[in-house]
DNA sequence: CACGAGACCTGTTCGC
DNA sequence: TGCGAACAGGTCTCGT
């Protein structure tokens, strides 16, 4: 479910930046284990025993993954489609879907939530473990122009799924990708290599502003999954099939690439050219 | 290398 | 009303 401008929105509330209290410079008493296969690495037993007394220093994000810096490991969490993170008292009941709960101290409780179990968990020594397959995150400085005409310039393959793909960039999902090819004014089956520089450039600042506009609306908020963004208000295609384009009017169309629903306006997002 | 299909899962919505 | 099909924010693996 999540992409980027969630992910970043749960990692500034588990920061304690939007309110509620933060996990920051809590102890882990405990972990509960109620899903198995939510747990990636290590074993249940190892994971329950090496994270029990470790400090959260901080919480940050990477792509789509939680980044909880502890002490001394690290713990990772992907919510993949349904995954979802509540910070609550630890006597509040618990919900139909959790799979993993961390007891803290001052009676607080970390949990995940994940109705589809796709979501996972590592406890690692080393992020990069993880992490180091990811491509660059879109919206840090080294992210630039020019390194992504580059990189287009090194593939055929058509731009929906190239974007993606995380090893490419990092971080975009199926609506932002949608979002960004349409703001972009390019079809989402488009050859990568055929971007000239201005387009390319063009890409790159559709990128960054739909990620932005994401997550200054906290996240998109869609059916039942994740709580409290504004930004699904304001797609300009995605989910929004037979509506008028935004820019022109026309019909949006809906179709299947690479086995998403993809999104784009045939007046705006010609293939040719 | 690039692509498609299938797997992993449950819940909601749509069409008949 | 009921029931099956289609669909959903993601990623991995396998076969061609």
């Amino acid at each position: 479910m999540p992409e980027l401008p969630e992910v970043e929105t749960i990692a500034s509330t588990l920061r304690g930046e939007r309110g509620g209290p933060g996990l920051p410079g809590r102890v882990i008493q405990r972990a509960h284990l109620l899903w198995p296969r939510t747990l990636a690495e290590p074993a249940p037993a190892e994971f329950a025993a090496r994270i029990a007394g470790q400090p959260v220093r901080q919480v940050g994000r990477r792509a789509k993954y939680l980044v909880f810096q502890l002490e001394p490991d690290w713990l990772l969490l992907h919510l993949r489609m349904s995954g979802d993170l509540r910070l609550e008292p630890a006597s509040a009941p618990l919900q139909p879907h959790d799979r993993l709960c961390l007891e803290l101290d001052g009676s607080l409780r970390l949990a995940f939530n994940d109705a589809r179990k796709f979501g996972r968990a590592w406890l690692l020594a080393d992020p990069q473990a993880v992490l180091c397959r990811l491509g660059p995150e879109p919206l840090a400085e080294d992210f630039t122009p020019a390194g992504l005409h580059h990189k287009l310039m090194q593939t055929r393959r058509q731009l929906k799924p190239l974007l993606l793909d995380q090893t490419f960039i990092a971080g975009l999902g199926n609506i932002y990708t949608d979002e960004a090819l349409h703001m972009a004014g390019l079809h989402p089956l488009r050859r990568a290599d055929s971007l000239s520089t201005s387009e390319a450039e063009t890409l790159w600042h559709a990128i960054r502003s739909v990620l932005a506009d994401g997550i200054r609306r906290n996240g998109a908020s869609i059916d039942w999954v994740y709580r409290g963004g504004d930004f699904q208000n304001h797609f300009r295609v995605y989910q929004r099939t037979g509506q008028p384009c935004p820019v022109c009017g026309a019909a949006v169309v809906r179709t299947v690439v690479g086995q998403r629903g993809t999104h784009y306006c045939p007046q705006c997002q010609k293939t040719g050219s």
